[in-house]
DNA sequence: AGCACGCCGACT
DNA sequence: GTCGGCGTGCTC
């Protein structure tokens, strides 16, 4: 009898304890149950960060996944230590998406979490306690309890505490309330990079005090100022902004003191002022996006062109049967306008949509375009910005203030919650596949998955769409529109291919410029044209090759040839950063007779500086564009006409428009096409359409300029055609024979190990039980990578092949407990394996 | 991922 | 005799 009552209590009391799985930033497979304060329970709800014990010592910070009653059976649940916030940071849709980027690109969810919040709200390492500056002991208005007292003084000793010392120290266990009292009190503030890495950003501002807001007051300080002209200044350009009689109200908010120390007014008469107690000093929180406040510019005209306007309805028609619309449309026909005007739509209509862009597409020029239309509604999510302002963007889209959001990658990650359209522009673009580190996502798959879990539409676009996009179009999986016509003016220029070896027999190469290249770029700017020169490869990349025995200077830590590097006369491994004095003579048959072969960027400018001396020339690759404003500066440079020759890497095949270029050469077109990787000619096809749309864009006529060792492939056929479809067909059969995407679905096994016997083994090993599992026509041989060998470290690689239609989920998780298995030899163990779901 | 625990080499 | 190398296993 009392047995059942007294399970009757437990029971009670257990249906009342609050439980929460906590999914933290670590890559382990699942989530932790914690147990929840009474008196935190209110604030307890899913998407919401809390602070956690985590292991003998660490307090960490995670995100509630889930709330409930089911007290763990084996072990005791931690408590909650904090909780964070007071809505939730990510969104129910969001942490659908987390869960499928997890088990797709077969990720843990921590490591999802990971990449997904910005570093501002990153979730880990220890908490700390700190006095607030602002505190001062005296000057407090409240009143603190003895513990309260001991920890302040422990802290004006320490400086900072952690939640274990703080233990240690009240000799308590409830903690959380103490911090949580002075924290209201205002005496300390949690440094733990949660709370200090994001920061709001404070404007200084400057008000008049309350006691001379009355005419006569005011009347008779002017006067007292009379013999202190400079103090007087200040007070009248202040009156001059804020017109206190007409609108007394306006004196509340005064205005930034930056505004004052612009127009030159002397620091010292304003300071003399507020210590004077006639004006006040006071700080405001502002958005560091500070296009938010701004409004005056806004322009909401979208004109589409008849094709334009035409292409739109089409699209519309496509989203009345399909989710997806893939908009091929070629070089400067002018997709962008159609998708901002979809947006607009959009938007005005109340819901969020998402423009995703290649990092080098986001230009100043597209983010000022952007704005004039849709002003305090969007953010912009890109690498350039800082943490703070990515956490700002992150918040606005959370709390629905911000409905717009341009971005790079990693936007596809953002707590939205009411999302009605997607846009992926240049979607082929190899960029939208992340790599290291996990979850190496795509987000142009993640974009299809997040629209249907939004129930909204996504636009693929794409000059040259991926073959993958293009596939599915023609299948009748997305909707299809095309646009056929530049906008304006501007034709397609002429392409034309020079024939290296021609052009070496007759000995009309010089530095690995043609003779037909050189005449063609002097006399386009002796016309006063500009050019763009286009090489795949950034530095001065030549590698050192002995000409008598072929010997390469190669890394000791890498399979990879050594890059020399003129000024320090070194030669560099651009992998691990190993470096040797360059060698006179071969290091294998000591012949001198050491040649350069290979050339990037740099070095086409130097040679290209040498032999027209009196152009001007710049270089735009990563290198010259580290600076956060050196992009702006080289773009307006060339847009002004201040520089002729415009040298650079993919940079330049993205979003730029020059009205005079006319001229555009791709300097080795071999190097893209025989790339080892079964989307090598796919990747040079639109390389080299991407670079071709950059001639003549508004002029006459625009050429092309080709430089090629193998002038009949067919690869040109096509490209001097503009036939994308041609070309597409052609390579698409090959696919299918060859069984490669878009007819499978590749998953890439990477093993990496320090020793190459035993990665060569385990690689073997793995492949054999792969085999079992899935046949052998679906698993590879293992193979080297072409980079075989990184800072020591060796690679293996296998492959594995799934036609369309055969189970993807529990393939996965077979692969998965294959290499748990393995896992249980000592050997296998010591190598790191790494999956690539979707390789690019 | 961290971090403690644990079992074998080069040092006071 | 100890300090510390990193292999192993766990974290609610």
């Amino acid at each position: 009898m009392s047995q059942l009552s007294l399970n009757t209590v437990k029971e009670d009391n257990l249906e009342k304890t609050f439980f929460v799985q906590v999914l933290l930033p670590i890559p382990v497979p699942k989530t932790f149950t914690y147990r929840v304060a009474r008196n935190s329970e209110n604030q307890i709800q899913v998407g919401v960060r809390v602070i956690v014990p985590f292991g003998k010592k660490k307090i960490i910070s995670g995100i509630i996944t889930d709330v409930h009653h089911n007290a763990p059976e084996d072990y005791e649940a931690k408590y909650v230590l904090e909780v964070l916030d007071d809505y939730p940071i990510i969104s129910n849709q969001q942490l659908k998406l987390f869960g499928w980027i997890a088990q797709y690109y077969m990720a843990t969810d921590g490591e999802v979490l990971n990449v997904g919040l910005p570093s501002g709200l990153k979730l880990s390492s220890e908490s700390k306690i700190q006095l607030n500056p602002a505190f001062n002991k005296e000057d407090s208005p409240h009143i603190f309890s003895e513990i309260e007292s001991v920890v302040i003084n422990v802290l004006e000793k320490e400086g900072l505490l952690s939640y274990q010392q703080l233990l240690e120290i009240t000799n308590t266990k409830q903690i959380s309330y103490l911090i949580k009292e002075l924290l209201n009190k205002q005496v300390i503030i949690l440094i733990e990079q949660v709370q200090e890495r994001y920061k709001p950003k404070t404007e200084k501002r400057l008000r008049l005090k309350k006691e001379w807001l009355e005419e006569a007051k005011l009347n008779s300080l002017m006067q007292e100022l009379d013999k202190k002209p400079k103090q007087l200044d200040v007070l009248l350009k202040y009156l001059q902004s804020v017109p206190i009689f007409n609108e007394i109200d306006k004196n509340e908010e005064g205005i930034p003191k930056s505004l004052l120390k612009e127009e030159s007014f002397s620091i010292s008469s304003i300071n003399t002022l507020i210590k004077n107690k006639i004006f006040e000093e006071f700080e405001i929180i502002v958005s560091r996006l500070d296009y938010l406040n701004r409004q005056e510019f806004i322009d909401h005209e979208i004109t589409l062109s008849e094709a334009q306007e035409k292409c739109r309805s089409e699209i519309n028609e496509i989203f009345t049967k399909k989710d997806v619309a893939l908009l091929h449309g070629i070089t400067g026909s002018g997709k962008t306008e159609i998708y901002l005007s979809l947006i607009k739509e959009v938007i005005e209509s109340g819901s969020q949509a998402l423009f995703l862009l290649p990092e080098i597409a986001i230009t100043t020029q597209m983010i000022q375009r952007v704005r004039k239309i849709f002003g305090d509604q969007v953010g912009i999510y890109h690498s350039k910005f800082s943490d703070a302002e990515r956490v700002e963007v992150w918040k606005g889209v959370a709390e629905g203030k911000i409905n717009f959001v341009i971005g790079v990658r990693s936007s596809i990650l953002l707590p939205f919650n009411n999302l009605s359209l997607l846009v992926v522009d240049e979607e082929h673009e190899s960029s939208y596949k992340q790599f290291d580190p996990a979850p190496r996502y795509h987000a142009r798959d993640t974009a299809v998955v997040l629209a249907k879990i939004h129930q909204a539409k996504l636009i693929l676009g794409s000059a040259t769409p991926s073959y993958e996009s293009y596939y599915n179009a023609l299948n009748g999986k997305y909707g299809l529109t095309q646009l056929t016509e530049r906008f304006g003016e501007g034709k397609m220029p002429e392409i034309q291919v020079i024939d290296m070896k021609k052009q070496k027999a007759k000995k009309l190469v010089k530095d690995d410029f043609s003779h037909v290249f050189l005449t063609a770029l002097e006399e386009e700017i002796s016309k006063g044209n500009q050019a763009i020169i286009f090489q795949n490869r950034r530095g001065y990349a030549p590698y050192l090759q002995c000409e008598t025995c072929g010997w390469i200077a190669e890394c000791q830590n890498c399979s990879v040839s050594l890059t020399y590097h003129m000024h320090q006369h070194e030669l560099k491994c651009h992998y691990c950063g190993y470096k040797q004095k360059s060698p006179n003579a071969c290091l294998n048959c000591e012949s001198s007779a050491l040649v350069m072969k290979g050339f990037g960027t740099e070095k086409i400018e130097d040679d290209l500086k040498l032999q027209l001396s009196d152009v001007k020339i710049q270089r735009m690759d990563r290198d010259t564009t580290k600076k956060k404003y050196s992009y702006n500066q080289i773009i307006e440079a060339f847009e002004s006409g201040e520089t002729q020759i415009l040298i650079g890497t993919q940079m330049v095949t993205k979003g730029l428009d020059f009205e005079k270029v006319s001229l555009v050469g791709i300097v080795d077109a071999d190097r893209m096409m025989y790339y080892p990787d079964f989307r090598a000619h796919e990747r040079a096809f639109q390389m080299m359409l991407q670079v071709s749309g950059r001639a003549g864009r508004t002029n006459k006529d625009g050429k092309v300029l080709i430089q090629s060792f193998q002038p009949k492939h067919p690869l040109f056929d096509y490209l001097l055609k503009y036939d994308y479809e041609g070309f597409y067909q052609l390579q698409l059969n090959e696919r299918q024979a060859f069984f490669y995407p878009p007819f499978c679905r590749l998953i890439k096994i990477i093993l990496k190990g320090s020793e190459s016997q035993n990665v060569y083994q385990s690689a073997t090993m793995l492949y054999e039980s792969l085999v079992i599992q899935l046949g052998n026509q679906r698993v590879l041989a293992p193979h080297e990578p072409l980079i075989s060998k990184i800072r020591n470290i060796y690679h293996m690689e296998i492959w594995i092949k799934l036609e369309k239609g055969y189970p993807l989920e529990s393939t996965k998780e077979g692969i998965k407990s294959i290499v748990e298995k393995l896992n249980e030899n000592a050997h296998f163990r010591k190598i790191r394996v790494i999956y690539d779901v979707d390789p690019q």
